[in-house]
RNA sequence: GCCGCUUUAGCUCAGUUGGUAGAGCGUCUCACUCGUAAUGAGAAGGUCGACAGUUCGAUUCUGUCAAGCGGCUCCA
């Protein structure tokens, strides 16, 4: 009797098979296949196939590939938690970018020599070879088998409710419960987890992985919930390519402005004055000053008005503004200033409430407010740069990312309903110029729309707010990336970010339009016909903060800026004292040109000296000896040991500061051929 | 704010199973004046994060607090 046939679709041509074959049939002869896209879904590679399926093999190394393995990984990471702690309570346990987590309620949370324990018990699990088996089973099962799993019982409440635990590829919903089965070679069950899958064939397939750190972790992201303890892996197809991502991060921590700006005495972060307040020391105040000088010329030549506001406030005003109540235990409790007291406690003055600002905008309104605007001053652009204070919890300070005092390149754009089109696509040009003079290049933007539970104003203006960005965005080319609830309360955003050099991406610049503050603040212009009008605002940080683009730039340059920003632009080195002066008054010279200069008059041998400059990162080291003196020049040696010597005075000089103005970076003499060409 | 970890010289880190400490780099002094990544010698520098408790005695053990680190939560 003639075997039953289906026709599928395997990789995009037809194709009929034997009834009984599946993804680990089509697939035999090749090793590197882990599971099947089963009609566009992931599947395992045993799932059953039916006529008129579609087939296409996911590969081990391949994205989808990799979650797959990760999230098999983690299964074997919770099966070996629970030998070595059998009381352990599972939470959930997914794939994430470059590994996995598990979450577990543990009496006792896990010790480095813990991990150390359960990384030997996950290769032991790994070398018995466990096949992973789907099982579909009903709601009362699922119970019945996860009684004394509290966490997993309430997983399957919720699975219908479409919570999986399943990050980095597609969700299988089938609108069913199922279990996982681990397998040993006899095909005894020797650990099940609640899971939608899919999963590896086989645990083999696991073989580059290494436990990362523990963590703890609230019950499904809700601080109110218990928090649990996390640990988290990262696992690659192979052995290369877990080293190659080891030494991706040891390059990023190699890389971290705190450590570089310890070690190239930018700034610090003095105990004294407080978490998340820190102090920029000469080099760091060198790098902010050419910030900012550059981002105002930007803006003087773009048409901003500068403006100055004081950093503390009544409160009245961040209740005009709506901060007060969306965003109290975010900014510093109140000075009660000015009130008096008679002796028997009676108030006789009424005192006010005094708050460190934690944004600017309402102070902008109000030099808007401060006399009837008319419709010829629009667009008023007005820009600060405006130091505002957030009192973050204590576990969120990071370095310069994450501050309780910070100076915004604060801009606030006043215009009529007809000009914000045209201004936001302007702002969006003007950013992403500037970003581009600072050395950035890889852009891609992100839509913030409205978060349901926090926000001001109506619908109509939401959606016309955010409809508006959403064509200037679609407009600039760039990529626009959905982040749905991510807006302020007042507002949309558009949030340009940016890939540095090694690949990481950060959010910089925002534009948010606004409808409500101008409402809210009562704003008001005389228009054409004589009526009173109200603007639209527009927020607008560039750097974001200072302090933060400031980090990401010292990140993205490791240290090594170009000319215009690097703290210190020249050293000069003499190859011995009767040279100096020879040196010196070149170096004097162009400080008087503004170029930032040190001489290295230490008593340390020639050698000793070229080896401190290389180690500071400058990028023109120049060196005068008696070749130089005769000529009336000095030689350059870059950041690449490369050189150029014996260069007379004069062009050294007249290539240096085009080389600033020009914002080239210069790694080494072809870079500075270039650059002065 | 929550969980865990860390805190010893300016920096990076040893060390003391409870008897108040050491290296390298840096700093200072002296000598060397040198052409491309560490010259040599000497010296100074620490209430071992802070405060309590246990102890004859605490940098070491315990507790509280602070700062930092890794996450979680949050980020106008």
């Amino acid at each position: 009797m003639a075997e039953q046939t289906i026709s599928i679709k395997l990789n995009g041509s037809a194709k009929e098979v034997e009834a009984t074959q599946t993804g680990t049939d089509l697939f035999a002869e090749d090793k590197n296949i882990i599971a099947v896209r089963l009609n566009g879904k992931p599947r395992d590679l045993y799932t059953p196939l039916h006529d008129g399926d579609t087939v296409e093999p996911i590969a081990l190394d391949s994205e989808d590939g990799l979650a797959i393995m990760r999230h098999s990984a983690t299964h074997v990471m919770a099966q070996a938690v629970q030998e070595i702690r059998p009381d352990a309570k599972l939470g959930i346990g997914p794939a994430i970018e470059n590994g996995f987590y598990y979450d577990f309620d543990v009496d006792k949370p896990f010790t480095p020599d813990d991990l150390k324990e359960i990384d030997k018990c996950m290769k032991r699990i790994i070398k018995s070879s466990q096949s992973f088996r789907r099982r579909v089973v009903s709601e009362d099962e699922a119970r019945k088998e996860e009684a004394d799993q509290p966490y997993k019982l309430e997983l399957i409440g919720k699975k219908k409710e479409g919570i999986d635990e399943t990050v980095g590829t597609e969700v299988p919903n089938q609108g069913e419960i199922t279990m996982y089965d681990n397998l040993d070679r006899d095909g005894n069950i020797v650990w099940k987890d609640l899971c939608q899958g899919p999963h590896l064939p086989n645990t083999r397939y696991i073989k580059a992985f290494k436990l990362e750190r523990t963590a703890a972790a609230y019950w499904l992201g809700d601080e109110h919930n218990p928090s649990m303890q996390r640990i988290y892996g990262t696992a690659w197809a192979s052995k290369e390519d877990l080293k190659a991502y080891q030494a991706r991060m040891e390059e990023a921590a190699k890389r971290d402005h705190r450590k570089l700006g310890a070690e190239m005495d930018l700034f610090s972060f003095p105990e004294e004055i407080g978490p998340g307040l820190p102090v920029f020391h000469p080099k760091g105040g060198a790098i902010i000053n050419a910030m900012e000088d550059y981002s105002r010329e930007m803006h003087r030549k773009a048409g901003y008005s500068f403006v100055q506001t004081p950093h503390i406030t009544k409160g009245g005003l961040y209740e005009t503004s709506g901060h007060l109540q969306w965003y109290k235990d975010g900014m510093f409790p109140p000075m009660h200033l000015d009130e008096e007291v008679d002796e028997d406690g009676n108030i006789t003055k009424k005192g006010f409430d005094y708050y460190l600002k934690p944004m600017n905008c309402p102070m902008h309104n109000l030099i808007f407010k401060s006399r009837q605007r008319s419709y010829k001053e629009l667009p008023l652009r007005l820009f600060e740069f405006g130091t505002v204070y957030r009192y973050e919890k204590s576990g969120e300070v990071h370095g310069l990312t994450r501050v309780r005092g910070l100076t915004q390149d604060d801009s606030h754009i006043y215009c009529t309903r007809d000009q914000m089109k045209d201004e936001l696509k302007s702002i969006l040009n003007f950013v992403l110029k500037v970003l581009r003079d600072f050395g950035l290049s890889d852009f891609y933007l992100e839509l913030s729309t409205k978060d349901e539970d926090k926000f001001v104003g109506s619908d109509e203006i939401w959606t016309e707010a955010t409809e508006t960005l959403r064509e200037v965005g679609e407009e600039s080319g760039l990529d626009l990336v959905a982040d749905p609830g991510g807006a302020a309360f007042y507002g949309p955003k558009i949030s340009v970010q940016a890939r540095d050099a090694i690949g990481r991406t950060w959010q910089i610049s925002t534009i948010q339009l606004d409808f409500n503050l101008p409402e809210r603040f009562k704003l008001e212009y005389i228009a054409k016909d004589g009526t009173h009008q109200r603007p639209v605002m527009i927020h607008r940080a560039l750097f974001g903060s200072i302090e933060r683009f400031f980090a990401i730039l010292l990140e993205h340059y490791a240290g090594a800026f170009p000319v215009w920003l690097a703290p210190v632009q020249v050293t000069g080195i003499p190859v011995a004292d009767e040279f100096a002066p020879h040196l010196q008054k070149f170096i004097d010279s162009l400080t008087q040109e503004t170029v930032r200069c040190e001489m290295d008059t230490s008593d340390d041998r020639f050698g000793k000296k070229i080896r401190n400059a290389s180690k500071s990162k400058v990028p023109f080291t120049l060196i005068a000896g008696e070749d130089d003196v005769n000529k009336n020049a000095v030689s350059f040696r870059f950041r690449d040991g490369s050189q150029l010597n014996g260069v007379p005075v004069d062009t050294a000089k007249a290539d240096i500061l085009k080389v600033i103005k020009s914002r080239a970076q210069v790694n080494n003499a072809d870079d500075f051929a270039a650059a002065t060409k």
